[in-house]
DNA sequence: AGCACGCCGACT
DNA sequence: GTCGGCGTGCTC
């Protein structure tokens, strides 16, 4: 054994510290998986640092070293790290979020019976225990097989006499892929063996069978063999059975993703603009220096060309490509488009693959097989070799966003992060930049590239129906000017695509003649409307009153409430054109992506006439021949309680925009509001994203809301609605204390107030942009332990959850 | 986060 | 007397 050497490992609980062991094997690196005892178990730990400090307490030893190589390398521990640091979770939940469900180790408890036991026991009780060691079972098994009465008190008394002792294994949830394979067996002589049968034996179709094996380049797959009619389950059973063959359990290559074409030479040439946007990104990579890029650019402009012949470029210069897509825009159009070019180089990461299909994907990257990875937000951390270019597509999607869960992180952020530590490119895509990524390019930490729309393209035309015009010329949920367009694409045979607002998960009011929504005087966000105690709340602040009698901005008394429960759009719609092919569309009720899919390609191919559902629809497909796209109920997106709703509703208008139409048959968006004056739905109309975010970014400002502050939001929980209450109190007093009052706000009920049978309370607080990873933890250390120092009876109850950079 | 330990009410 | 409820504190 060599020299003690002190281990710091961090376990994936929610416990922000590392713990040190002690180990004498020399193999130990950061990076390693190990199996240490912890309290009275054992549990799987990452090693993140290996050193010669003996700690002040006892140490005690790693018991078993997991991996032979380290699974993580330098750079994602140091990636793990930052987050646990910037989004306050611990250094072990950050890396499990990093690693492949199949990389886990799970503890596998299970029962022996002492040997040489005989004891002086009961009849009765000679027989369970016999049972016990004949079925091998574990922990978790047994205590179910006896749930109750004797046989639980008897486990229970022979665990505790130690009649019974719990073996803990680690055990790994997935491994390599292996399949039943049959070779000879060792000791066979095959001319010896049939030399042996009887001669009646010799026509047995098993006899046939073992003569074409041996033959045969062994081992073969099972499966394998079964293409041929001589070889069945009962054949090769029955050859084993003589001792001529075995089975054996051999690791195969996964079989083959089918992405379609692989095309390289189709490559498409860019424009002038795209290529001005290319040579910017690949003088980037030459220099092997960390860079980052806003590449703003509509729909149709060209962007995946872009990314394109940049991860062509970082492929020649031998490095690897990371694509970040969002969940939802991870169709196989979108994989194909670079499998077009890049071949089998490509892993895609999709959320469906199961836990092999996953751990293989990361196996083939890892080693360096597969050169490019392309998935949504957990893909940030795929484990590309040598990552010369991060792509993140749609920046501004939220789904970026992790909540639940820990880590909270951000992946775009988290992309960037990752290319400042191994020197690449960050490309961030969108038509519709988040204002985050705006005000980074006017600060100089990324650079621009805008891509202009392609001469051949068009931008269709956004009309906007005021609906206070049409108050009495309403067709169902339809003004009359709408009916009449949707009415007459129909006639021309063409498509239409009818988009309302998924009511959010909040109430709220709305004015019948002017269709204000009251705002918050604190925050200037929408207010959410609470039945019970007929309240208006804004749940930044924790700013209340009764609910309005009229209207604040036109005085009328015809306020409604709206909920959150269904609505009845589709069913209206559908009695409205009758005559019409209807597919409906939203999130809950076509399960899964696959779902989409096939509303997207039913529709795309015409066997449809309208498309109606939530935002969902936005997001698909080009449809070349819908020319008329309705937006039923735009507001609904600025009743939303976030400071972000503005922001929202022009994407979500963008993103409409860019659906409608071709250059050939030009399309028109109808827009239904009551605020037809919203810079967001003016800024849509003209398509001018900047003016929308100049005025974005002023009003941010003035709020002081990100991106001129970094929000930090607290959530707590409890089945007691006085507890979480009292604790989020005195956890605002404890930020009040460290911070001053000025940055805090709340305490209020979440939007979500009650959930799974916990009540739910925020707060939050607005700290300084420069805030890093190494500042946002002393803070939120310091206001913890204020809050432990003042912190009541009984408060252990209400779990505390802390969201930076928190996106709703 | 789990999970053992410990301190008080309802049962054989 | 003890079984078990949950509140508290610790894990190298
Ligand atoms: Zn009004």
């Amino acid at each position: 054994m060599s020299k003690i050497r002190y281990a710091d490992i961090a376990f994936p609980t929610a416990v922000r510290r590392l713990f040190t062991y002690e180990t004498g094997d020399s193999t130990i690196r950061p990076g390693m998986r190990v199996w240490v005892p912890l309290r009275s178990e054992f549990a799987i730990g990452m090693v993140v640092q290996v050193h010669d400090r003996k700690p002040e307490f006892e140490t005690r030893p790693v018991e078993r070293i997991l991996d032979e190589e380290p699974v993580m390398d330098h750079t994602m521990l140091q990636l793990t790290e930052w987050i646990h640091r910037f989004y306050y979770c611990s250094w072990g939940e950050a890396v499990q979020a990093a690693l492949p469900v199949g990389l886990n180790f799970a503890s596998e408890k299970r029962l022996q019976v002492r040997k040489g036991f005989k004891g002086g026991i009961s009849e009765e009780e000679r027989e369970l225990l016999d049972e016990i060691a004949e079925s091998h079972l574990t922990l978790k098994e047994a205590e179910k097989r006896w749930r109750e009465g004797k046989g639980k008190a008897f486990l229970k008394k022979a665990l505790k006499q130690e009649w019974v002792t719990v073996w803990e294994q680690p055990k790994q949830k997935v491994d390599y892929k292996k399949v039943k394979h049959w070779q000879l067996a060792e000791s066979v002589n095959p001319d010896k063996a049939l030399a042996g049968l009887e001669e009646k034996e010799r026509d047995n179709k098993w006899v046939q069978a073992f003569e074409k094996l041996t033959g045969m380049n062994l081992p073969l797959p099972h499966r394998h063999l079964l293409e041929d009619k001589l070889f069945t389950t009962y054949t090769l059973n029955r050859i084993e059975k003589e001792g001529w063959i075995e089975s054996v359990d051999l690791p195969v290559e996964s079989e083959p993703v089918h992405n379609g074409i692989h095309r390289p030479d189709e490559i498409k040439i860019l424009s002038d603009q795209q290529q001005e946007a290319f040579e910017k990104i690949r003088e980037s990579l030459d220099s092997h220096a960390f860079k980052s890029y806003l590449l703003f650019g509509v729909t149709g402009s060209g962007k995946t060309e872009v990314y394109i012949h940049a991860l062509k470029h970082a492929l020649e210069q031998g490095r690897g490509g990371l694509v970040l897509v969002p969940e939802i825009a991870l169709t196989p159009q979108t994989v194909q488009r670079f499998y077009h070019i890049f071949g089998d180089q490509i892993a895609v990461l999709h959320s469906r693959l199961s836990d092999r299909e996953r751990f293989e994907a990361w196996q083939s990257l890892k080693s360096g097989e597969k050169r490019i990875a392309i998935g949504p937000r957990s893909a940030v951390f795929a484990p590309v070799r040598d990552v010369g270019l991060i792509v993140v597509d749609e920046e501004h999607d939220t789904s970026y966003k992790q909540y639940d869960p820990a880590p909270r992180y951000h992946a775009r952020d988290v992309a960037v992060m990752r290319a400042h530590m191994e020197n690449a490119v960050a490309v961030l895509g969108s038509a519709t930049p988040g204002m985050v990524s705006v005000q980074a390019v006017k600060e100089e930490k990324h650079e621009l590239l805008h891509l202009p729309l392609r001469p051949t393209g068009t931008m269709p035309e956004v009309q906007i129906l005021n609906m206070l015009e049409y108050k009495s010329a309403m067709r169902g949920p339809l003004t009359v000017e709408l009916y009449n367009e949707v009415e007459k694409a129909l006639k021309r045979k063409e498509q239409v695509i009818l988009l309302y607002n998924r009511r959010g998960f909040a109430s709220f009011m709305q004015c019948e003649d002017c269709g204000h929504v009251p705002q918050s005087p604190e925050s200037s966000t929408s207010l959410t409307y609470h039945k019970k105690k007929n309240i208006l709340l804004d749940h930044y602040s924790g700013y209340s009153r009764r609910a309005d009698t009229r209207c604040e901005m036109c005085g009328s008394a015809n306020l409604k409430t709206k909920g959150s429960g269904t609505q009845q759009v589709e069913e209206e719609v559908e009695k409205l054109f009758p005559q019409a092919r209807l597919l409906r569309m939203d999130r809950d009720s076509t399960s899964g992506k696959r779902g989409h899919q096939t509303i997207y390609e039913q529709f795309l191919s015409g066997q449809a006439d309208i498309l109606i559902g939530t935002q969902i629809v936005a997001k698909g497909l080009d449809f070349p021949n819908v020319t008329v796209v309705g937006v039923l109920n735009a507001d609904t997106e600025l009743a939303f309680p976030s400071f972000r709703a503005g922001e929202r509703m022009f994407q979500l208008l963008s993103q409409v925009a860019g659906r409608a139409g071709r250059a050939e048959k030009p399309g028109v968006v109808y827009v239904q509001t009551w605020k037809p004056d919203h810079p967001a739905i003016q800024c849509a109309k003209t398509h001018d994203f900047k003016a929308f975010a100049r005025h974005e970014l002023a009003n941010r400002e003035m709020l002081h809301y990100p991106p001129y502050s970094r929000m930090v939001v607290f959530q707590f929980k409890c089945p007691s609605w006085s507890k979480v209450q009292v604790v989020a109190d005195k956890f605002c007093d404890a930020m009040r204390t460290v911070t001053g009052d000025e940055p805090v706000m709340g305490p209020s009920p979440s939007v979500i107030e009650w959930m799974s049978g916990q009540h739910q309370w925020e707060a939050n607080i607005k700290l300084s942009r420069n805030f890093n990873g190494h500042a946002i933890e002393k803070l939120l250390n310091d206001i913890f332990k204020k809050y432990d120092s003042i912190k009541p009876k009984g408060s252990g109850a209400v779990r505390i959850n802390v969201d930076v950079d928190a996106v709703e």
